[in-house]
RNA sequence: UGGAGUGUAGCUCAGCGGGAGAGCAUCCCCUUGACACGGGGAAGGUCGUAGGUUCAAUCCCUAUCACUCCAACCA
């Protein structure tokens, strides 16, 4: 082993082990129990970003946890086809050499696409490797490979005969530079400065106008009426009456409706039902005709008049100069309001008329909103036992998860693209018929005619992925893996894509499934920032590449970060400093282990003379090191007693972490556990036990397993350096050779009650920190052997401490440690130190400043006086006695006694120190 | 407008009814036989603000301020 942790050297190759040996595989038939989570699929364009490493830190060792735990565990890696995404990619390629796809033509464009895909689509997949991802390669899917576009046809077919999927014109996003239609949830509304125009609207009968503001003065070449709130004192008269249109001079009738907000602009509204989300709904409810002004390039067509052939921009200029030419234009004001925006392109969209299809998502919606709120009612554990309810974590989603659920609109399913799953619809040329159908149509459903051409348009890419839990097992047939794995165990993804994917699975795996849920519980994870908090983005330029991360400190390191700052409900904020602080850790626990080795003569070091190996197969007479410690447990020596309980409790807490989605808790549990425990004092300890013959052999076999269990336990958190540790580790029984740590139980969790071996370790540990504290704070030169004695409260605490003499003397760096025998207790030129029951005297010639120890003596005195202010002041409360339990009154009462007597005997120390002083 | 969350040491965050914790940063000492990606010591906090409940509140309740996010609206 290196002296230094050096995650290059080992990470691909044990990956490259890994992945090779089949370690990631799933079983279909196994007989242990399932444990599936679906990869959110990247989409093939991407690049490893940190919102990537993020889910498969997360879902990694959600994998690898329940793997050593026994669980037939599939983690199901695959890519998105992401249409427009992709479209567009592979259009600016061609643009390089002059090409588009309408040059090209679709056929050989589609061909294009596929062979950028099988060029750059892994390179995402390749990537998440480098993470230490396990996911089931073997099983990887593509949204588009033969199997998805089958599942995909068969829920499209499916939903259109049970008249939950039509073709029909409604009012829909239109991008003009995608040239496609989109659902809601692709167009983000965007802040954008523009102005608020105050147009006059004529009275027919000239008897009056009406003033109205609008932000997209074109769009009035649309408008069909001009509508005031019913109540509106100021306008209740015209209602019914007619305004001239201006500059096309069209008469629209003016209606009253309670959508107006009577205090907004003038109250008055024009009525574009053509052009707004709004002004459509208010045109149904008054029957007003519905004009489409732009064609599909954006131009205003002939519903424009004089406007045609004009773009928006173009026209809204116009139209603008004209209204002033008129007299027609009261005012303009800046404005700032929000947009819709392409998430695609962030080119304005435009609400249109067209033509397209939809899914009735209202049925579906309903149970995925009962799915969610019996998931609500239950613990995790019930939600786990059953099939029909999900669990939201954390929690607080739900709310905004019903009311985006309730109020959900038809799903606008198609795109005029063409990458993707083109419709599976047939219309005939002859009688109009469409055909819907499973398999490729040669002929009308309904007349016979040969004439019949499939729909153009493509399906949304979120059509595709709301099936993925189970189009990736193989549905619609009835796998064996289906059986097995579905519903899977946990969907976990950003919060981002809520609406976009969760609720969409949710909805088709209820559906599609006889009412089984596509997974048991969803863990939205919050969002990658950078250290200030900022969203990282290329404009800003504090884009942290992961894989830089990982090139500077490892996989691990990175991953240990993110699980470590991954708490339920607060963003990730990405800092150098602390991924470095975690490669320290890792640097750590590797030299730890190098320690471990070293003395087991399995490593040796430079200048250091080599140690016997250490033959374990022996040493423990043909049994694994668990069992061999556990039929001795009783009798082992006290450290190695509270290490092994120590190891319990940690391992307690990091399955929780685990099962609860806390990968921080799981991670500091592993830190603290490692570091403070088994490096600052096991290992110390250790020193000594293993100069022993009496407390060597069975040290030699504690320090392995405990080492060995916190590999395992790391494991999931820090796959890559567990792993090569755990190779170097002497071969012993119950491990095969070679074989991965991977695959090895987890260990179990378990907390026993403290026994008198931790309590012991305790008074050691608070004595040698209260030697040491005296050191530091007196500035006694580290190389100084100072010569000390003890006196124990009482004659228990007597018989604790002498037995562990030999590794305080060793720890603290003490000549000697001998009971007190009167001599230096009288000697006004000794120190004193108080520790838990028992107090520590050093003779100060020639180690201590008298005046630094008085200084240090006064603080513990001031200590002492506040904490026993602190005790009176509660215990004098009459009401505290009476009321608070009884314990903890006399524990109270216990502390005040403990505190006055300490404060006596430092009172002591300090006289006695004072008469050196004099002297 | 509605919903959720967050305000704790200089920074990043744990804790969440019985006397405030970690990592990093700071200061002092140390190249001690695993580790200077290290060891030891120290300093640093009216736990956003104001009320309330309780014997007891950083923790529970109410109000308030600040910031963040989500959804809706935006003529």
């Amino acid at each position: 082993m290196d002296k230094a942790y050096n995650p290059e050297s080992f990470e691909s190759r044990i990956y490259g082990w890994w992945e090779k040996s089949g370690c990631f595989k799933a079983d279909d038939a196994s007989d242990k129990p399932p444990f599936m989570i679906a990869m959110p699929p990247p989409n093939v364009t991407g690049a490893l970003h940190n919102g990537h490493a993020l889910t498969v830190t997360i879902e990694d060792a959600l994998t690898r946890w329940k793997r050593m735990c026994g669980f037939n565990a599939l983690w199901m890696p695959g890519t998105d086809h992401a249409g427009i995404a992709t479209q567009m990619v592979v259009e600016r390629e061609l643009a390089k050499d002059g090409l588009s796809r309408h040059k090209l033509g679709r056929e050989a464009f589609i061909q294009k696409v596929w062979e950028w895909k099988e060029k750059y689509g892994n390179i995402i997949t390749t990537q998440l490797r480098r993470l230490g991802a396990s996911p089931d390669w073997s099983r990887e899917r593509f949204t588009m490979d033969s199997g998805l576009s089958l599942a995909v046809r068969e829920v499209f077919v499916s939903l259109y005969e049970q008249g939950l999927l039509y073709r029909g014109a409604r009012i829909i996003n239109w991008c003009f530079r995608c040239h496609t239609a989109l659902s809601d949830l692709e167009v983000v509304p965007t802040e954008r400065k523009g102005h608020f125009w105050h147009v006059k609207y004529v009275l027919s009968d000239g008897s009056g106008e009406l003033v109205i503001a609008t932000t997209r003065p074109e769009t009035l070449l649309g408008d069909t009426a001009v509508a005031v709130h019913p109540e509106d004192e100021r306008y209740k008269k015209l209602v019914g009456e007619k305004v001239r249109l201006p500059l096309l001079d069209r008469e629209i009738p003016i209606i009253a409706d309670a959508y107006v907000d009577r205090e907004f602009g003038s109250g008055a509204l024009k009525i574009t039902p053509g052009h707004d989300f709004n002004d459509n709904e208010i045109g149904k409810r008054h029957n007003l005709s519905v004009i489409n002004l732009f064609d599909k390039e954006g131009r205003v067509n002939e519903h424009g008049g004089p406007y045609k052939g004009r773009t928006i921009a173009e026209a809204r200029e116009k139209i603008v100069a004209d209204l002033i030419a008129r007299g027609l234009l009261v005012r303009t004001e800046d404005h700032a309001h929000s947009v819709g925006v392409c998430q695609r392109c962030e080119r304005v969209v435009e609400p249109t008329v067209s033509d397209q299809w939809f899914v009735n998502v209202k049925p579906l919606a309903e149970k995925a909103i009962a799915a969610v709120k019996l998931g609500e009612k239950l613990s995790l554990a019930e939600v786990d036992a059953r099939e029909d309810a999900i669990k939201l974590v954390p929690e607080g989603w739900v709310n905004t998860y019903y009311q985006w659920m309730e109020n959900i609109r038809d799903w606008c399913v198609s795109r005029q693209l063409w990458w993707g799953h083109q419709i599976p619809a047939w219309y005939c040329d002859k009688c109009g018929h469409i055909t819907v159908s499973r398999t490729d149509v040669t002929k009308c459903g309904k007349c016979g005619s040969i004439g019949v051409k499939q729909d153009p348009d493509v399906l949304d890419t979120w059509f595709s992925s709301s099936l993925w839990p189970f189009s990736t097992l193989g549905w619609p047939e009835k796998t064996k893996a289906l059986e097995t794995f579905y519903p899977t165990a946990v969907m976990e993804t950003g919060f981002d894509i809520l609406f976009f994917w969760v609720a969409r699975m949710i909805m088709m795996g209820l559906h599609f499934n006889g009412g089984r849920a596509p997974f048991k519980r969803v863990y939205l994870h919050a969002m990658v920032r950078d250290e200030k908090g900022q969203k990282m983005s290329k404009t800003k330029g504090n884009v942290i590449d992961p894989l830089d991360i990982i090139r500077d400190f490892g996989a691990d390191a990175f991953r240990f970060t993110l699980s470590a700052m991954a708490g339920q409900g607060r963003d990730v904020k990405l800092s150098f400093d602390r991924i470095g602080g975690y490669k320290a850790f890792c640097n750590k626990l590797w030299n730890a282990s190098r320690y471990v080795l070293m003395r087991l003569g399995y490593v040796t070091a430079e200048g250091l003379a080599p140690q016997p190996r250490t033959d374990f197969t022996a040493l423990t007479g043909g049994k694994p090191l668990g069992e061999w410690i556990s039929a001795r447990r009783a009798k082992l020596h006290p450290v190695n007693a509270w290490i092994l309980e120590c190891f319990e409790a940690a391992a307690e807490t990091v399955h929780r972490g685990f099962e609860e989605f806390r990968l921080n808790e799981a991670a500091n549990e592993v830190f603290t556990f490692v570091w403070n425990e088994y490096c600052d004092w096991y290992i110390e300890f250790s020193k000594s036990l293993l100069e022993s013959p009496a407390t060597a052999d069975e040290t030699k076999v504690c320090m392995l397993y405990v080492l060995e269990q916190t590999l395992a336990l790391a494991h999931p958190l820090i796959p890559f350096v567990t792993e090569e540790i755990f190779q170097h580790l002497p071969p012993r029984h119950g491990v095969r050779e070679k074989e991965p740590l991977m695959l090895r139980p987890y260990p179990v969790a378990k907390r026993a009650a403290p026994t008198h071996a931790s309590q012991l370790v305790g008074l050691w540990k608070n004595s040698i920190e209260a030697l040491r504290a005296f050191r530091g704070e007196n500035g006694i030169a580290p190389k100084a052997r100072p010569k000390v004695t003890f006196e124990a409260a009482d004659a228990a605490h007597a018989k604790d401490f002498q037995a562990g003499v030999l590794y305080i003397k060793a720890i603290a760096q003490l000549e000697s440690l001998e009971p007190e025998s009167g001599k230096l207790k009288g000697d006004s030129a000794a120190a004193e130190i108080l520790s838990e029951g028992v107090k520590f005297y050093v003779p100060l010639a020639g180690l201590v400043d008298v005046s630094g120890e008085k200084k240090r003596l006064e603080k513990e005195k001031a200590d002492a006086l506040k904490d026993i202010e602190h005790v009176k002041n509660k215990l004098a409360k009459e009401t505290f006695i009476s009321k608070a339990p009884k314990e903890l009154v006399d524990k109270e009462r216990e502390k005040l006694a403990g505190f006055a007597a300490k404060l006596a005997e430092i009172e002591r120390a300090i006289s006695k120190l004072q008469k050196v002083a004099a002297n």
